[in-house]
DNA sequence: TTTGCTATTTTTAGCCG
DNA sequence: ACGGCTAAAAATAGCAA
């Protein structure tokens, strides 16, 4: 007889653990990643795991983006919070060419979320970056996906961590400029990473 | 014969779609609900949703929190941003008395994200605050929810919506005093609320 | 350790009130 | 629209290599 019926409590053994996460990550995943093709439901899912790279999985119209949160640049929620903005900016940009960051009919459509964002920028080329972490370093860490189409995952690297005061001392258009020049900042930036050790 | 194998596509008919929907929401709260208790990840899942009240689900430890984003206060990313920062304060607080965000024996724990964070507050009451929405109105919104223990759902109101600019213009301090002020200033700042029509 | 394999549990699509 | 119900489909615990 191969399966208990499982009792819902911390797994002890770490090896076990670590098998029930993967497997369950995985399934984790698909499910999002279902609900998001079926209903059109975009959503974020923010994994801080202790075992692998973690993960933090935007779903939307069948397109994930992957975003991994170097620890090391986490700073308080700054890392977080950007991740999502980065996110959200992916999005747009790979969702524009809808139109609309969401291509189903709204019900009762008075006034959507996505009415009240900013306007879609229209297929903007997205440029993935690679964090420069070893991935056998078993450091709990922040990452972050998209789902896009044909499941392609893209990784951003975080280059620089500004400090939360930092953050929330921009304004619209400075998170704009970061968030439109991260990709080639990033490619220089990186020797300042203290975990850049490929 | 009652099931077909389901093919991962856009659900057109509405009623199926919200059926489906309502059914698989619930499952993917039941199973991030498992990773977490089972493996102890910290999650937090953000749900873009047009059908109801949408929410984001942060998991830790078991327990629940829920956070409704109402979509007219809703700036761009500015109440992602805030509740993602009302999570995570919640989040510290209803854990603190582990002193830590997590009570997982870190594996290789370096520098775990956890220690990155800024000192636990412990037991701190959390006060949550119901929004004042007509549950009948269909509005897409976003709201987030924290798994706490019993599984006991708060809700969160968000009284007023700083613009992004304002808010991107606070510092650390002025996040942390509307944190913590949020519940008291919800109940006076209600009327100002266009939706409050309880 | 990770991968592959079932047997079993769990989820959920389609129905019916 | 919601709340069972049930059987098929899907996820996964335990084992094996």
């Amino acid at each position: 007889m191969t399966r208990k019926k499982v009792i819902f409590y911390f797994i002890e053994n770490e090896t076990d653990r670590k098998v029930s996460y993967n497997k369950r990550h995985e399934g984790l995943l698909k499910k999002v990643q279902e609900l998001n093709t079926l209903c059109d439901i975009e959503m974020a899912l923010i994994i801080y795991s202790p075992y692998i790279t973690n993960e933090m999985h935007e779903v939307l119209n069948g397109k994930t983006i992957s975003i991994d949160m170097n620890p090391y640049y986490l700073n308080d929620l700054s890392y977080v919070i950007k991740n999502l903005q980065l996110v959200h900016e992916a999005m747009k940009k790979n969702v524009g060419d809808k139109g609309s960051t969401s291509n189903v009919p709204q019900s009762t459509p008075s006034k959507t979320m996505t009415s009240m964002m900013p306007s879609p920028i229209i297929d903007s080329p997205f440029t993935p970056m690679k964090p420069q972490m070893d991935p056998s370093a078993e450091i709990p860490s922040i990452g972050a996906s998209i789902q896009m189409s044909n499941y392609q995952n893209y990784s951003i690297g975080i280059p620089q961590s500004p400090s939360l005061i930092e953050l929330l001392n921009w304004n619209d258009d400075d998170v704009v400029t970061w968030l439109d020049d991260l990709s080639l900042n990033n490619i220089n930036d990186q020797d300042s990473n203290p975990t850049n050790n490929i």
